[in-house]
DNA sequence: TCTGGGGTCCTAGGACCC
DNA sequence: TCTGGGGTCCTAGGACCC
């Protein structure tokens, strides 16, 4: 199941003036990428993971909102409320798919047919968003059900979508038949290049090679994958409660860093926002990974583990330092990201708490982190106001000296009085807050 | 026309342990 | 003296999905 240009769905929702104008969630600069697009706007040829730049010359007259995730997650949790009644067995996709296993209908005697309908009337009526459901035996069946279900464009017009589609048992072969590889799951530009080499451009052709020759151009875990869609099998489980394995925040600039002092202080925010989104989450992470894209659009990357997990800025700023300081930036950068991985729930991590000093010793590049270790425990009450604070008044409500340095402000002059202005205080996409 | 940001998974090499 | 085979963990890079 997936909601219809659900981003720009959201926005049409929020703001009705919208409606019928050719809107798209995305990146507005130079850089900017459309995340999601409105049928509107798909009818002049704007399609997701398409350059801005690119969407604006298709549609001149196109509508470039920048991204609202906090809203998107409130939709993607109501939508996740009505699929859970109808099963709890669904595995989510990202905040606008769900997959779901629906064998335990059986047992309640309801049609799969019945309850997709039954779906989509309660998202119609209490979300006012749509979405398509595609049914089908497994994994590989339904995602393609799905894409059928959904509204088209045709000459530039567009044309409804029959909102629920099953491919049944009888069917599955002869819509193999006619899938080209490229429209696997997996199956991207670059494999698809492999396997054209290969002469394999439609599914059916996977079948009559050996998944021993496919592996050695593909890998073995992918030759096992297609070899198994080829035959109309797919072994992937719909998964309930999937464990989240790693969290980050990427940012690419208008215009490109230059230099160890500007990279330094992108890490300071990123770090700040990775270790909020760690603490919102209760997560503590060992492994840091600090990636940096070059002009050329080359990445490289850095990753240190430590033998206990960390989740404050400070923390993760001093190890992403240490990280930074490995890159030659000589080039300049378009992209700087920092993520965190090997999570361990903070119970777990209570013993390497107390032996924090002495753990880090023992961890090369760690001394920093000792100390900020210490500095941890004694702020911890503070650090969780601040927490929460930003969490009723958006992250700009609060901000610490440093940052306000950075944005011009005179800290020296402010000693006694409230410390910030309006144009730090306010989120500048929520006006209905007052901090 | 020139490509985001949130993630997951896979591969390969090296270090290390038993 | 030179050596294996099983396993885990870490690092770096790449491909892919929404």
């Amino acid at each position: 199941m997936d909601l219809d240009a659900f981003f720009a769905s959201v926005e049409v929702l929020d703001d009705p003036s919208l409606r019928g104008k050719p809107v798209a969630v995305g990146g507005a600069g130079e850089r900017g990428v459309i995340a999601s697009a409105s049928y509107e706007a798909r009818r002049y040829g704007v399609r997701s993971a398409m350059p801005s730049v690119i969407a604006k010359r298709a549609c001149p007259l196109l509508i470039i909102l920048p991204g609202r995730f906090d809203r998107y997650e409130e939709y993607s949790r109501q939508f996740h409320d009505v699929v859970r009644d109808l099963t709890p067995d669904y595995e989510p996709l990202g905040l606008d798919e769900v997959f779901a296993d629906l064998r335990s209908l059986r047992r309640l005697d309801v049609r799969p047919l019945d309850a997709a309908a039954a779906l989509r009337r309660r998202i119609t009526n209490e979300l006012g968003l749509h979405c398509g459901v595609g049914l089908g035996r497994n994994k590989l069946f339904a995602k393609l059900a799905s894409k059928e279900s959904k509204p088209r464009v045709v000459d530039r017009g567009l044309v409804e979508g029959p909102g629920v589609f099953w491919v049944s048992p009888a069917q599955e072969a002869e819509w193999l038949d006619v899938l080209p590889v490229r429209a696997l799951w997996g199956v991207g530009p670059a494999t698809a290049a492999k396997l054209s080499q290969l002469g394999l451009t439609w599914v059916r052709d996977l079948a009559r090679v050996d998944e021993a020759t496919l592996a050695q151009h593909v890998g073995p875990s992918m030759a096992a994958a297609l070899a198994a869609y080829a035959k109309g099998e797919d072994f992937r489980d719909v998964v309930v409660d999937r464990a989240l394995k790693s969290l980050g925040h990427d940012q690419t600039f208008a215009r490109s860093l230059t230099g160890l002092g500007e990279v330094r202080e992108a890490l300071k925010v990123h770090a700040g926002v990775v270790a909020r989104a760690l603490r919102e989450k209760d997560r503590v992470a060992r492994t840091i990974t600090v990636i940096v894209r070059f002009d050329d659009r080359t990445s490289v990357s850095r990753s240190q583990t430590l033998s206990f997990g960390i989740d404050d800025e400070d923390a993760i700023e001093a190890i992403g330092e240490a990280l930074v300081q490995s890159v030659d930036l000589s080039r300049s950068v378009r992209l700087f990201g920092l993520h965190a991985s090997g999570f361990l729930e903070r119970s777990e991590n209570q013993m390497q708490l107390s032996f924090g000093i002495e753990t880090a010793s023992r961890d090369a590049k760690a001394g920093a982190v000792a100390i900020s270790r210490g500095r941890q425990v004694d702020n911890e009450a503070l650090r969780d106001a601040i927490d929460e604070v930003r969490r009723r008044f958006g992250r700009t409500s609060l901000a610490t000296a440093n940052e306000l340095s950075e944005k011009g402000v005179d800290v020296a002059t402010q000693r006694g009085r409230h410390a910030f202005g309006p144009e730090v205080a306010r989120d500048e996409r929520d006006t209905t807050r007052e901090p």
